[in-house]
DNA sequence: CTGGACTTCCTCCTTTTGGGGGAAAGCCGC
DNA sequence: GCGGCTTTCCCCCAAAAGGAGGAAGTCCAG
């Protein structure tokens, strides 16, 4: 038989990290090497265990899993990465690929599919249910924000009105309504209420 | 020794579920008789396994665990409920508590903490770590808001105006303003923007 | 170097929102 | 039955938000 894969859990719940470890033991091929709870345990993990595979939380603490999951594939380029976690949002799959994640998974899935999805990315493959796969694509089609734009969005999600979000960017508030009329039309909606919640629902901009 | 605490684990994920298997299985004095991933499956599980505390998720599909909680303390009143999930919100903590929740603990717990709670629910004790206290007690000095005033915020969080929320309802536009600024001053924000966040942020309104 | 985006601001205009206060009717508890 | 809350609506008013269109400068990619 050949090595087995290294996989390294990144999670901030321990009853999670030990369910996924006990998940992985039933299969022969798998060696879970460590677990790490935030981000700085998730590089040193990379560092001192050398996994194959790490499974990413994307609720962490200390920069998010986006963040690690960069700082990993950055330093240890065929250390594939493997996000496991709640659904947060469209703005959050697609943040995790840029990453340059291998794949998506929802908490909730089976050994059985987990199994096959570390084979996967460790092959090289990349792996996203069905469902999420078509919520990545939409977000494709979507324009980004502009910097501007998202600078405002995020300060409509803290409550501000126009007049403090100009005062607070240092321009005029005409400005401020323009980029608001620009990031209504991008997210689809008639108003900041709703950009807001869309902002929300999306992950674009967390809470 | 005496008879094992029975245990039923419910949550939708099933990782999770493993875990907190796992976590107590470490104990000789807790047996886990059984799992569901559903508010229907929880019931059934109360019916046939006889549960002393059944660990509870309030993300459930079928209704919310809160429900869930309800049925079950008014059927089977001996047997206790402690609620583990993600931190939701104030309401949340306050709404299973009303339900009859005997604890309310956090994902990420350790064993050790894990296995004094259900210990201490047990025997008929309350559990709730020092941080949800904090914010309970705020949420019981707040005022509950109306029947109409909560109908009014549901809608704003679905991004609707005043009137097409007074059509909704079947009332006058200056009513739903009189809602609005009712709720407003309970809320303690200044427009709908920010009583939409707040309402998300605190668990009024689910997303 | 040209086209497209982003940034910044402008004018003009309409609609919406929110604040204050008042008031009548209904219901519930003590 | 009285006080308090809720529900419903009214008035007046000011501020904020939003929609349309124009315009100038920057800056980057093809």
């Amino acid at each position: 038989m050949s090595e087995p894969i290294r996989i390294l859990i990144v999670d901030d719940h321990h009853a999670l990290r030990i369910g996924l470890a006990a998940m992985l033991s039933a299969f022969p091929q798998f060696l879970v090497v460590g677990e790490a709870a935030d981000t700085e345990g998730a590089i040193q993990g990379c560092e001192h265990l050398a996994p194959d595979v790490v499974l990413m939380d994307l609720r962490l603490p200390g920069g998010g899993g986006a963040e690690a999951t960069l700082r990993i594939r950055q330093r240890w380029p065929q250390t594939r990465v493997l996000v496991i976690t709640t659904y947060e949002g469209d703005e959050d799959i697609h943040r995790s690929i840029q990453s340059g994640a291998s794949g998506y998974l929802l908490k909730g899935l089976s050994s059985a599919e987990l199994a096959a999805a570390v084979e996967t990315v460790h092959r090289g493959g990349r792996v996203m249910p069905e469902a999420l796969a078509i919520r990545f694509k939409e977000r494709e089609q979507r324009k980004d924000l502009s910097g501007r734009e998202l600078e405002v969005l995020q300060r409509i999600v803290l409550g501000r009105s126009n007049k403090e979000i100009a005062l607070d960017l240092g321009v005029g508030e005409e400005s401020v309504k323009t980029y608001l009329r620009s990031l209504f039309h991008k997210l689809g909606v008639a108003d900041r209420t709703q950009a807001a919640i869309e902002a929300i629902r999306r992950g674009i901009v967390h809470l």
